[in-house]
Order: C-alpha cells, then structure tokens, then sequence
DNA sequence: CTAACATTTTTCCAACTGGTCAAAATTTCC
DNA sequence: GGAAATTTTGACCAGTTGGAAAAATGTTAG
C-alpha cells in the first residue's frame, strides 16, 4: 500500500512553512521546531480535499480549476480549505507527487528474472486495470503532459527516464536472448502506455464510439484481449515473416 | 486541401449575429441580409488569431487558456481582437471544427478495395506524420477530451462513430476472409489512435525518457518502424501460435 | 469551568477575467 | 482630397479568482 517514492517531493518543509498555529503545539518557542505531528482530524480533512482537487483538476487541468470549485466539491468553505492548503498550487503538488508513485509501480515491478511474455502480459492488464480504477489519475497526468509537464518536468527527465533506461535494458536482454522479437524497447513501452491509459484519457470518446450496448466493465475486458493478442502476437520472435 | 467536411459546426449565422458594421455594407437595410463578404484582411486577421488560439488552447485547454494570453501571441490588443471574434467560444468552436475535419480525413480514406497491410500500414503513417506535423491541433483534441469533450459531444457521438462503424465493417470483412488477423476491429482502431497521438500529446515525456541524444525527427522514424513491426505481426493471421 | 488551542465562518481585497464602448487612427472608395 | 467605412486603441466595468485577516465557534486538557 505504500510502495516506495520516485521521487519524494513533498518533505513536509515546504508546507509547513507558515502552517496555521498547529506548529507551536507541543513545544512553545523553538525557531522552526517539530514541524508537525499532523492530527488525524488534520488528515482526514486533507484527503477529502484531495480526493475533491483530483476531481476537479483532472477534469479542468492546474489553471482550469478553482479553489472555489475544490471547496465546493469538498463539502467546505474556500478559507476553510486554504486553512488545510494554504496554497492551490500546494494541493495539486500533493497529487502529482502521490500519483507518480503509484503510477509507475506496475513497471518497476518488471521483473527480469521472469519469462517476458509473461511479464509484459501482466504489465499490460495492471496498467489497463488502472486506467479502470483510477482514470481521474490518468487524466491529471495527462493534463500535466499536455501542458508540457512544467511542475514535474525533472522528474521525468531523472527519475522516470532512469526507471524506464533500466527495463529498456531488462526488454533488450530478452530480445538478444531470443526470447521477444527484436524492436525499439523504448517506443515498445511507450506503446503500452499510450494503449492503456488512452481509456481512461479518451473515456468519452471510447464511450461514444462503442455506443450504448457496449458500455459497461465489459469494454476493458475486450481491450485486455485485444491488446494482449496484439502485442504477444506482435512481439513473438519469428525467423522471418513471409512477404 | 478541402476535405469534405465530419460536420459543418461554424454556418455563419452564429458568428455574424452582431458582427461589427461589416454586414451593413453593399445592402442597405435588409432584415438579415447578406451575412458577410468578409475582407480579405479580416480574413488574415482571423487566421493570426486562430494560429495564435491554437497554441494557447493547446497548450492550457479552453479554461486556462485566457483571451490575453491569445492577443499577445497574436501581436495584438484584447479589444482588437474581440473585434474579431466578440466570443472567446466562438475561437474555441471555430478551432475545433476545423480540426474535427482534417484529422479524421485519414481515417476516411481507409479503402475497402485495398491490401490490409497496406491501409493499415499508411494509415499509421499518416497519423504519426500528423502527430509530428500538427501536434497543437492533436493537444487541443486531446484537451477537449480530458474535459469531457463538452462541447463536440454530439459531433463524436453522431459522425465520428458512424465512420468509426463503416471501417471496422471493413477490418471485420477482411477478418472474415482471412487476410488479417481476427481481432476486436474498434480495440484495433484505438490502439493506432493511442499509439500514434501519444507522440504529440506526450511529447515532453518521450523527449524526457529519449533522452537528448535521441530528439531529432529520427524520434519518429524510429517511432513508424516499431509501429509497423507490432502492427504488422500483431495483426498478421496465423493458423495458431505455440504457446 | 476555563484557558489554550484548533477549526470554521465572515468580511474583505487586489489582481485578473471576459467583455463593452466611444473615440481615435487608418484604410477604402469615389 | 475627403467622406464613409473599417480597424485599432484606451478607458472602463462587473464578475471571478486566489488569498489575507480576524472574529467567532468549537474542542480538549487541566
């Protein structure tokens, strides 16, 4: 439940740094000190923003959203819940830096020692069961990407270029092994990625274009089959393919 | 350079409802006569603007985006440029409907009478070629998408998917004939979108994990040559596969 | 009960937003 | 050249937005 951080972005530092009166609890004239033992109640109202920022957010991207409308959506006043976040821009680092955690789990799970076939099947319906369970994260990111990723641009460029070099070089191994067919690793997985979270992305065009009668969990299910088909098919090292 | 049009979003009646005294020209007082000549020069200043609406829209989607931001790019002042389009809608719209036509017109010339392989294969082309020449009209897409696309909801539930049906009667034709591999043709027409788009909706991120060295247009080179391999043995039918 | 702290609400504000309007500058057409 | 039409500008506005301040209302430990 708790998998490790890419990259842990959100020390407590940065926030706290003009925290309500909470900070002098406990303690009652040292300069910066104990920063914070967080109360539960102080926990609990901070999920329900966030869970009611991602909403908004991955619905309007960082500039689209208001305060107003998070604090609508949270059940609670605009001061009220600049009290918890004293900044918009804090929420929605919260929810990049907690998203990109569990985000790129499924691939960091990829395991070299396992048979790629395997693997890259059970990579494929994580990040589809995701795109499922979680498309207001898909789309936050998405949103981010789009907008040219400028609140976690080094991220990537560090820590998700480094995760994806290293199963580039797992899919390579495999490839020389003979055991996956011989391709751009990289666009291989940047492949999966774009199949899976496009249904979570593109929901309501997905949605549109398989009209009504096929709407229901059934439609990821024909995609699991279909994506798994394609790439086991598409990644089965054969001699040649007659012309 | 005319493609017929998905749907003809933008007649004039709406745009011109209160259109500066243009439209009382030639006419004198006709109810609503004559809607519009349009100058040659109007005509030019609406392109910059639209150019300039483009990458702005593109960029922050229709919320974020503000109609200084679009002036500024535009090399011109806010009023002067409502002088052109009274409603930042109506820039938004106009963009859109533009769009809409010229980024399925690939889709549309997706020929019954020819090879799979070969439609298929220029199909991805042709959408990798729009990804890489055209990447703020695919972001505004993507855009509208993410948001629930509020506003072409009819247009892709209407036209989009009935030409989405026409072709993947034809993908199930040539399944039934055995000269591609059977497979969910709607899940197969995703997966090019997916694939395809990803490289100018995710730009940055492909950049970031591509790496410097690895920037240039060669990107999609590599890019139409993993596609067409996976594709290309995804797709190819095969009595059955040793597992 | 009450002091100390935590939380919530009320009020307010300055900057920004989409948009108006009339005057000024420019172009067009005779 | 000059009247009429078009284009551009500057001043302005009402509504929204992110956020600050402080008063009001809990809550809790002694």
């Amino acid at each position: 439940m708790a998998p490790r951080k890419l990259n842990a972005a959100d020390p407590a530092p940065a926030s706290v740094k003009r925290q309500h009166k909470a900070d002098a609890r406990a303690a009652s004239s040292h300069p910066p000190a104990r920063p914070r033992p967080l109360t539960r109640i102080q926990k609990e109202k901070q999920d329900i923003i966030l869970e009611a920022a991602l909403e908004v957010f991955s619905l309007h991207g960082f500039r689209g959203a208001t305060i107003d409308q998070i604090a609508t959506q949270a059940g609670m006043s605009k001061p009220n819940l600049l009290y918890y976040f004293p900044k918009k821009e804090e929420i929605h680092r919260r929810l990049i830096s907690a998203l990109l955690d569990t985000w790129l789990a499924p691939l960091r799970d990829f395991d070299e020692s396992g048979d790629p076939f395997t693997e890259i099947r059970s990579y494929i319906r994580r990040k589809l069961e995701m795109a499922r369970d979680f498309p207001r994260e898909s789309r936050l990111f998405a949103n981010e990407m789009l907008q040219g990723a400028p609140r976690i641009a080094e991220m990537i460029e560090v820590d998700l270029k480094a995760l994806v070099d290293e199963k580039a070089k797992v899919l390579l191994t495999w490839m020389d092994q003979g055991r996956l067919s011989r391709a751009d690793p990289y666009h291989l997985i940047f492949s999966i990625w774009a199949t899976t979270q496009h249904y979570a992305d593109f929901d309501v065009q997905v949605r549109a274009v398989l009209g009504k009668g096929r709407n229901g969990e059934g439609r990821f299910e024909d995609a699991a089959r279909y994506l798994e088909q394609l790439f086991m098919h598409g990644l089965t090292p054969k001699p040649r393919v007659g012309v």
